[in-house]
RNA sequence: GCCACCUUAGCUCAGCUGGUUAGAGCGGCUGUUUUGUAAACAGUAGGUCGUCGGUUCGAAUCCGACAGGUGGCUCCA
């Protein structure tokens, strides 16, 4: 490393903001037909959308165009900055061919700043806030741009003094974006690239993005014996081996067990439901051609594999009167929905076309609101905590657009509600302005995946527009006929979802209570002897409950003990003349769990008892 | 659905610019070994190179379509 390479964020921004408009350079110089639409920095770097009409830029042109950015860089060009008045900035687009930057600029002309927030968000795919690129400083009617070498740029800045100081490089990717992020506009081509001060940064960089891959839930998936797909069975639907289920089911306990708690009843719905159903919903008009639709040949139902939960939930609460006094009604269901996702939408366990959800609903009164939602809260908090898993809280709002249901009104009063148990929950919290439900605002709680994109978990959500739609009524205590609330909810999110996440966090070495595998018994030799012990200490952890493995091959015991390391399981005991003599082990503990290592002999007894406690408690750290 | 890329044995991967019978490690199976806390030794069986079609004297290798997958974009109840 050379000298003290800048570190603020605010220079690593400008370094990889440069960079951006170095490799545009580089790529007009190399194609001089290029039409460049933004090229903002990112996380962990940069990217910029480019035109090429006929040509296609893959990932075996970078070396070019990293080649000629090093020579720009080289060339240590100095970055001139200058407002120009926008008719004339529009004017330098147009003849420089440059329609991208010339619909921004009559945009900018038409609207003034508000561009500069769009630009800052979602131009770029991320919240709000987190770009931190700086808004435009030129003078009402004037434009910013920048310049290196022959390459001239609208654009806010800041930038560094000279192409010199951009830091380390390399692009990464290319992929297809639509302009401004419109699926009806033209697609442009967005190169990627990832950028650090110095090249020991990159390095590292690049280093910790392969360890991110080998915790891979696909991989781990496959590598811990969890889930399996199958071409034929057909893509995003994921069959889970006995060792994955046990996750599923182990989760779902959890996750029923505390709703339980605070009043959540049990309930069963079929997977397949008259399509009339979700018209009355809203869901139709907005989702149908993404449904998996089935045709009765008895009866003329149009019906569909269901897509979600709720109005199956809104008919049993619809099946009799209700009065104030039933209220809240809580339901939960964990069961299966299906949704035709668009094939390039599929990602692993985390986007599937077969998605559990731990489904609750909840039935209450305006005034109950709050009190359903903050009990939801400390659920979600307990359990994540319990879990390890870090979360984000994402409070998710309307836009102006006219894709939801429902009065303006009751919508500001339902983002209060909900801001405000968020709130007073003392959560730390950000807005995603246009992330809401159709019918309502959420709390999403976000956890991150190894590459570190954030995926939606538990989410509370407030629905004052279905209960509306199918007519559901109470009675109120003056005996006028209400229309309840109904707030949605799910603590795992889809179990599959969470599953994806949670096994990357955990790089699958999972807490006791959950390991699929929690004791794995391990024979020094095959004697009768040796065997006949082994499984009299089998019977009696499967007695306890313990999920136990007897592992009986004709192997060295380092191989076995290897093996059992592999598999992430908790606890292993080795058993030979020792054990058989003494009725002791010295249980091995999985290499990452935190426990004193001495070597302490415990009566077989007591070791099985100590882990059902464990297993039983769901404490993370072990007590061995 | 769109853009780029990938697909060789159960798994991880070799196979140079098209040239005979496609290789390795792990795993599997068989045998030897009876093992003391992260890989005993030997032998052996597995592949119509994702599928279909095309170019060519000749295709794992080049082209096309489809399927599955990866990273993005769009969407996400």
């Amino acid at each position: 490393m050379g000298k003290a390479a800048p570190k603020q964020t605010d220079d690593l921004e400008a370094m990889r903001h440069s960079l951006a408009h170095i490799m545009a350079s580089a790529v007009q110089k190399l194609w001089p037909e290029a039409k460049f639409g933004v090229g903002p920095a990112i996380e962990d770097g940069f990217y910029y959308d480019i035109d090429l009409a006929d040509k296609t830029i893959s990932e075996d042109d970078f070396a070019k165009i990293e080649a000629e950015m090093i020579r720009i860089i080289k060339e240590d060009q100095k970055f001139e900055h200058s407002n120009q008045p926008i008719d004339a900035a529009i004017a330098w687009a147009k003849s420089s061919k440059q329609p991208y930057k010339e619909e921004l600029l009559n945009d900018l002309k038409r609207e003034g700043t508000t561009l500069a927030s769009e630009l800052n968000s979602s131009m770029m795919g991320l919240p709000a806030g987190i770009s931190g690129v700086t808004p435009a400083k030129a003078e009402v009617g004037e434009v910013s741009f920048y310049k290196n070498g022959d390459f001239i740029d609208l654009c806010r800045g800041p930038h560094v003094a000279s192409t010199g100081k951009a830091g380390a490089f390399k692009l990464t990717k290319v992929a297809g974006a639509y302009w401004r992020g419109n699926e009806k506009n033209r697609q442009m081509q967005r190169v990627y690239g990832v950028a650090f001060p110095s090249q020991k940064e990159l390095d590292k960089y690049l280093e910790q993005l392969e360890e991110a891959k080998k915790r891979d839930h696909r991989k781990l998936g496959r590598e811990l014996d969890l889930f399996v797909t199958s071409p034929l069975v057909g893509a995003g639907l994921p069959l889970f081996t006995p060792r994955g289920t046990v996750l599923r089911d182990e989760l779902n306990k959890y996750s029923q067990e505390l709703r339980e708690q605070i009043g959540y009843q049990k309930i069963w719905t079929p997977h397949i439901a008259k399509q009339e159903l979700y018209e009355v919903s809203g869901h139709w008009d907005k989702f149908g051609d993404e449904w998996l639709k089935v045709q009765s040949q008895e009866s003329h139902d149009n019906l569909v594999m269901k897509p979600m939960n709720c109005p199956h939930h809104q008919q049993i609460y619809a099946s009799r009167p209700r009065s104030y006094r039933d209220l809240p009604l809580k339901y939960m269901e964990t069961t299966t929905d299906y949704r035709d996702e668009k094939a390039g939408e599929l990602l692993g366990l985390s986007r599937v076309r077969a998605i559990t959800q731990d489904d609750s609903h909840t039935f209450c009164t305006p005034e109950q609101i709050e009190e359903v939602l903050k009990a939801l809260v400390i659920v979600v908090k307990d359990f994540y905590k319990v879990l390890g898993l870090p979360l984000k809280v994402r409070l998710s709002f309307r836009d102006e657009s006219d894709s939801y249901l429902g009065d303006k009104k009751l919508w500001d009063k339902a983002q209060g509600i909900i801001q405000k148990v968020v709130e007073d929950s003392e959560l730390e919290y950000y807005e995603g302005i246009g992330e809401a439900a159709f019918y309502g605002p959420k709390i999403d709680f976000m956890a991150q995946d190894a590459l570190g994109r954030e995926l939606q978990v538990a989410t509370p959500q407030l629905d004052f527009i279905q209960p509306e739609r199918f007519g559901l009524k109470y009675a109120d205590k003056d005996g006028s006929e209400k229309t309840p609330v109904m707030v949605h909810f799910a603590l795992l999110g889809s179990i599959e979802r969470f599953l994806s996440v949670y096994i990357e966090h955990t790089a699958g070495r999972f807490p006791v209570w959950l390991a699929p595998e929690q004791i794995r018994i391990i024979t020094v030799n095959q004697e009768d002897k040796t065997t006949k012990f082994a499984e009299s200490i089998l019977e009696k952890a499967k007695e306890l409950s313990i999920r136990a493995f007897l592992d009986n091959d004709n192997e060295s015991v380092g191989k076995k003990i290897r093996q059992a390391e592999t598999m992430k399981v908790p606890y292993t005991i080795v058993i030979g003349e020792k054990e058989i003599e003494s009725g002791e082990v010295i249980p091995r503990v999985r290499s990452d769990m935190e426990v004193q290592r001495e070597h302490v002999s415990h009566k077989i007894e007591d070791f099985l008892g100590t882990v059902r406690n464990e297993v039983r408690s769901r404490v993370t750290k072990t007590s061995l």
